[in-house]
DNA sequence: TATTGTTATACTCTATAACTATA
DNA sequence: TATAGTTATAGAGTATAACAATA
């Protein structure tokens, strides 16, 4: 077995090992917002109203980049749960403002409180020097990511 | 600010920066698996199949964690889309084998070929010693992660 | 009696297209 | 004419429960 084809098999293990970080990190949150009564694409469009303030339907639907369609039905449903509420835009009598009940208020900040304790969880036991080569690497691996990225829709617009 | 709050901050982008990481990787391997006419959940069974061979509802139900109503909905969907076959169990006569058809095979591997190019495009350039630092971070992150997964859990048994 | 896979039913997320009310 | 949000329709993934055929 050659040097390079170790290393191969290394690069495939980083892989997996990142894609298994990621989907135990997805299923504790999604566990985490099932216990407060929200779905993931639900407490999506929760987070995203905590931080633009009361917005219409069609902002929503930009922010989280899903349909207008979609985020009626999202909104239908944290209506019915008791997170927003729907109220007569000031100017623009076709749009809805969708802004948080209280309850709603409270458990999107508990979102936030959530997400740091997960982080400090995760990261305060690390020494400065590991944390760094690890956030350094993330950095190499994003920009790397976002290049094939770019690079791969470059030659579907070429066709 | 002092020094503990701006650990903090980074530990907080940090995670977002793991969260965004593995976004944008599944967003990439889900492009590619529609250019071949999977959707991912049918090509975790696909995965899943090409690694246990030929295998019961039953199996596969278990192997990718869903029910096995479920496995039924993604063997038909496979099925009409001429990826696998269901074919009588030699044995039982209760359980159908699912197995690939030719071009469910030839898919299945090059699935394989095309993770193992993500690994290369992603991981090839970086220099080993940053490469090593960044998988320690991935194998204390899992094993931390792990722990917590698992304190979660004992808290929930006892109620 | 237990197991395999099905039918029946329901919920969530997603999309496009057609339509209403308003700008 | 364009925009905001809806109804209508459809498809994918997920689940439980009841039931068939077979072990």
């Amino acid at each position: 077995m050659s040097v390079e084809s170790s290393r191969r098999q290394k690069q495939q293990a980083a892989l997996g090992q990142l894609l298994q970080l990621a989907m135990l990190i997805n299923e504790d949150m999604e566990h985490g917002l099932g216990r407060v009564g929200l779905t993931p694409s639900r407490a999506t469009l929760v987070w995203e109203l905590l931080h633009l303030g009361p917005s219409t339907q069609r902002v929503l639907a930009e922010a989280i980049g899903v349909s207008p369609r979609n985020v009626t039905g999202l909104v239908d449903a944290l209506v019915d749960t008791g997170f927003v509420v729907r109220e007569p835009h000031p100017t623009d009598r076709r749009a809805a403002l969708v802004s948080f009940t209280e309850h709603g208020a409270r458990i999107a900040e508990q979102l936030k409180r959530d997400g740091e304790q997960l982080a400090d969880d995760l990261f305060a036991d690390m020494p400065d020097g590991q944390f760094s080569a690890l956030v350094k690497g993330f950095d190499v691996l994003m920009a790397r990511l976002c290049e094939l990225i770019a690079q791969a829709k470059e030659k579907e617009a070429q066709r």
